[in-house]
DNA sequence: CGATAATTTGATGTGGCTCAACCTACGTGG
DNA sequence: CCACGTAGGTTGAGCCACATCAAATTATCG
């Protein structure tokens, strides 16, 4: 008998997304290349910009983030990370990183060295291909980062931000449609909505007012999900997760 | 001996970035590995949105770009490429592309079929990995287009891009540092910065104005790069790109 | 040489920023 | 159990960067 996915650390990786799924043996694989169980403090750094990296991240619970900073120190967040995600997986072709890696809160993460990654760029082409695959998920979301902050106006990059979030929640199983626990400051989502904290403080309220989505103790409720889609122009499919 | 670099297609393939170079043996795996070569007319439309795609595009020479367009049909352009660059090579491992791809000048194209990429992901693994490496640099640069759009005011997100498509192509000996070609008119480069073609050409000035850099008749002049890069924030670094 | 695209300029409106204050929740130590 | 410090959130007033609208000017090209 195979080994049941909950006890397994990395059943989320790739979870809720369509095509392919890994098959058990690509994952009892890639749950092997696993070096070091790690549990990080909320609020930490775990990857400084340009310092060379020899293992990539997997984070199994909690919230990360990558982010740039600009000359005063104020930082963009540039990805928001979630269960099942392969946080740096990035910094395995490239060996150094452009941007900061943090925690938001405190995470449980799995480090899987490079050089078991190369091992399996060697002798599991398909699993390899996976693991690109999911880099590129990212890529995708980046794109839409850009379009968000280049094309929406406040509200709508705001709306866009938490539809994006709702989805990659709930591919992994932590939404339900309705609401789910976000633990990110207004602070945190101005610095991913590219606005100061007063305008995004005030963009929640017009959500509110409009009956659309509210967010209090870093729960969020969406009130009417197919009408904050439409404001803030959210088309799933760059995610690919199943049922959207 | 040999075939010199210069008869072959792909010879601006990652050339200039530092790392490891693709071998020769490599290389000519590559070489074999395109269909089919193309021209393709300026302004015209190669890929769109959501068709699922069986082969990937090189570009050999010419000038293209990726982009979504929102509700009322504006363009944010999400990259811009130039010779050397492998276009498309994120509908690989995605199967179907989340934007639209469209060339700028009249283009000359490599056409690599999917089916061929599977052979040297089963069979080179280290060619893969710098196949995966040139889709991340792309993704390294969406990351630095979220930056500019979301933490630069709209000067320095015109001087950032120029800075940025400037090291692109000096990497391939498209740009002495001086000066080079550029055939983007000036809404294109609105469609880059996200913001009005108006804005744009007002910027233009500012930046001519400053004596930082000047465009007329489609060519670039840089007149202090020091200066430039320094009021746009630009550091070369995500780029990867020789001596920078 | 006429048509069309691209660039430039001016006038005016507004979305989002800045600055500053205040309020609320929560954790810590006395 | 209260006092206080601190981080997060909320609100108001005024301003500026950038958008919008409209028109004129200059390239480009068949």
């Amino acid at each position: 008998m195979s080994i049941p996915q909950s006890s397994m650390l990395l059943s989320d990786f790739l979870r809720g997304r369509g095509r392919e799924r890994l098959s058990l043996d690509d994952r009892e694989i890639l749950e092997a290349a696993v070096g070091e169980v790690k549990e990080l403090k909320a609020r930490s750094t775990l990857i400084e910009k340009g310092e060379p990296v020899h293992f990539s991240t997997y984070l199994i619970e909690g919230f990360m983030c990558r982010y740039m900073d600009d000359r005063d120190g104020d930082r963009q967040l540039v990805a928001v990370h979630v269960a099942g995600d392969f946080v740096d997986l990035h910094g395995y072709p490239l060996k150094r990183l452009d941007h900061d890696i943090a925690t938001i809160t405190a995470c449980k993460v799995a480090l899987v060295p490079h050089s078991r990654i190369d091992k399996i760029m060697e002798e599991k082409p398909t699993l390899a291909k996976q693991l690109w695959f999911s880099t590129l998920l990212d890529a995708a979301m980046h794109r839409e980062w850009i379009f968000r902050l280049g094309r929406l106006e406040a509200v709508s990059r705001v709306g866009h931000f938490f539809c994006e979030i709702e989805a990659k929640l709930r591919a992994v199983g932590r939404s339900d449609g309705q609401s789910f626990h976000l633990p990110m400051t207004q602070s945190d989502l101005a610095e991913a909505c590219g606005m100061t904290p007063v305008h995004l403080n005030r963009m929640l309220r017009e959500l509110k007012e409009r009956g659309l989505m509210s967010i209090t103790a870093r729960k969020v409720s969406i009130r009417d999900m197919a009408a904050l889609r439409k404001l803030s122009e959210f088309d799933p499919s760059y995610l690919f997760v199943e049922g959207n």
